[in-house]
DNA sequence: TTGAAAGCGCTAACAT
DNA sequence: ATGTTAGCGCTTTCAA
């Protein structure tokens, strides 16, 4: 019914070994051999047995994709994460099993134990996230997406949050601006224990602070009304404000309308720069000047680093990735006052 | 290393097939055999290797599911459906194998071949896709989300976007409106040959007509501008157009934008409904009356209909899920002119 | 109600 | 450069 490698071996005349090395390349096959494997292979459409070959190997050549439920993060964003890896994990010769977020430490357990991944990429980490520990303790080739608390013996790929505080700090501040608002994700992400917002607040903090600009912060929730409150406070208590930086993709928006409704212009009269997906910022007039997360990136090193750990380097360490900074129609030099 | 079946048996005293069994549930066991056996799992963190069950039993428990890598469906309603097929397949006790549209026929044929999935589940299915022939010459089973334009022999699921235009016009016929325009998805969406457009026009249109509603209809971009030119032209040319039906999740925050513009109050003046997500429904002020798109259900149904496949019950046909129209604060009686 | 044993299709020593 | 063969861990007849 299906075709095997004994099929195969059989309309090549060869033996079965010889067959799963041409397809294995472990050891050399002479250029006629090689070829007349191919050709049957082709000709009789054969295809591997996954669980035969997992079985004998002790590899899978699969990695487990652990993808948050419900999560505050950007779904857009995960999505094309998720889609970066099984791209990535196709090219480099691995599938990939889907598994949900509420499968947690069981489903962790379980995938490893079966030998159903050989590796694992969790996205959505938390600053102390459960699942670590279990890692740990399976000792199996993982990859974190986000930067947990402790990092010590993990491998992370993350934006580096603090860079890009710092980034859009440097920016205003060439740009002349004196006076920051910075933005922030709402609450639930703060509480959830999620470090990115920390890690912007702090390296736009810093280099604020170096540049002699002085800044304000408040977590903002998403959507018009609840913008819309934190806005006009701090519109009302800092006159003089003249930028703002946003990393919550749902407040975007509605800032962009609540200055125009202050009949503040941008960029001439504020300007406005944001951390988040080129998405949300290519689609508001003025486009907006902003540190694109590099979701598709993120992907692909994670399953880089995964491969790197099947191969037995060690990659135990952060992969930050530097932001860009995209300047668009939203920031320009503060006006004269 | 790792616990296999035998070192279960051994600490049970019992043979391997016996624990299979136990597992498997498969022939009748001694309530006092099955308990040891139970234990023995438990007590050594048993996980019966995937690969070798695989390769013995000609089954993979496993769903493949192929997402859409670029697409125009709005992507937080694809991650719910993919979320929603892990999460009914998990609870089915099947694993979900995740695919990208990009990897396509061959993706199709490897998984199959391979013996990595026993079934299949399909997004973002065009109407004359080309993955179609080959799922029919594999007899694998498989499910379409989406609807094909010949689906002979085939299970699809998908909502029944002809009823949802219909319920559109009959509850704006039922509040006394006369002119409807239908915003449809833009151009793309129709050249793709994805067929929901085109069946929601249908089933509109017949509606309104029975109702006695005249109607225009006009493909319309997202974004902001675009909206606005098609809008506007449609109520230059249609002055007394006191409705409007948005299957566009990207039109109907313009929309409404426009309708202030042009001091058209919603829902007073001018209703609004959408055939959208939720979450673009609830977003604006007011509340949208719409049709939600039941991507949770859609994900639950295909993986119920490929687990039906699967144990050789016959399931080829169509499910249309019922559309059910949520009156929010968008939609009232036509005023009087 | 349980056990013994023959594979499932492949990989990877070990031979030659 | 190629062939032989012993498993990998499980399922499932066939026996008892």
């Amino acid at each position: 019914m299906v075709v095997t490698l004994a099929d195969v071996a059989a309309r090549a005349g060869v033996s079965a070994s010889t067959v799963s090395y041409v397809i294995s390349r472990k050891r050399p096959i002479s250029p006629e051999t090689r070829e007349r494997v191919l050709r049957a292979v082709a000709e009789l459409g054969y295809h591997p047995n996954a669980g035969a070959r997992a079985l004998a190997s002790q590899r899978s050549n699969t990695i487990a994709l652990m993808v948050p439920l419900r999560s505050d993060m950007y779904v857009p964003v995960l999505m094309e994460i998720a889609m970066s890896v099984a791209t990535a994990a196709r090219a480099a010769g691995q599938d990939v099993l889907l598994l949900t977020g509420d499968e947690g430490i069981q489903g962790l357990r379980r995938v490893v134990a079966s030998g159903l991944a050989d590796a694992v990429i969790l996205m959505d980490v938390e600053l102390d996230d459960e699942r670590i520990p279990v890692l740990r303790e399976l000792a199996i080739p993982a990859v974190l997406i986000g930067l947990p608390a402790e990092t010590e013996g993990l491998t992370c790929v993350d934006l580096d949050f603090t860079a890009a505080g710092s980034v859009c700090a440097d920016h205003l501040a060439d740009l002349g601006h004196r006076y920051v608002a910075l933005l922030g994700a709402d609450r639930t992400v703060y509480r959830r224990r999620t470090g990115f917002a920390a890690r912007t607040l702090d390296g736009f903090t810093r280099r604020a602070l170096e540049r002699g600009v002085r800044t304000v912060h408040r977590s903002c929730d998403g959507g018009f009304s609840a913008t819309a409150a934190t806005v006009d406070e701090v519109l009302e208590a800092w006159p003089s404000l003249s930028a703002f930086v946003v990393q919550n993709e749902a407040v975007v928006g509605p800032l962009l309308h609540l200055l125009a409704q202050h009949r503040r212009a941008v960029p001439e009269d504020v300007s406005v720069v944001a951390i988040c997906p080129d998405q949300i910022a290519v689609q508001p007039q003025p486009r907006i000047t902003s540190v694109p997360i590099p979701a598709e990136e993120m992907g692909r090193r994670a399953v880089r680093l995964a491969m790197a750990q099947l191969a037995g380097k060690p990659t135990s360490g952060s992969t930050l990735i530097r932001p860009k900074l995209v300047v668009r129609g939203s920031s320009a030099a503060r006006a004269r006052s």
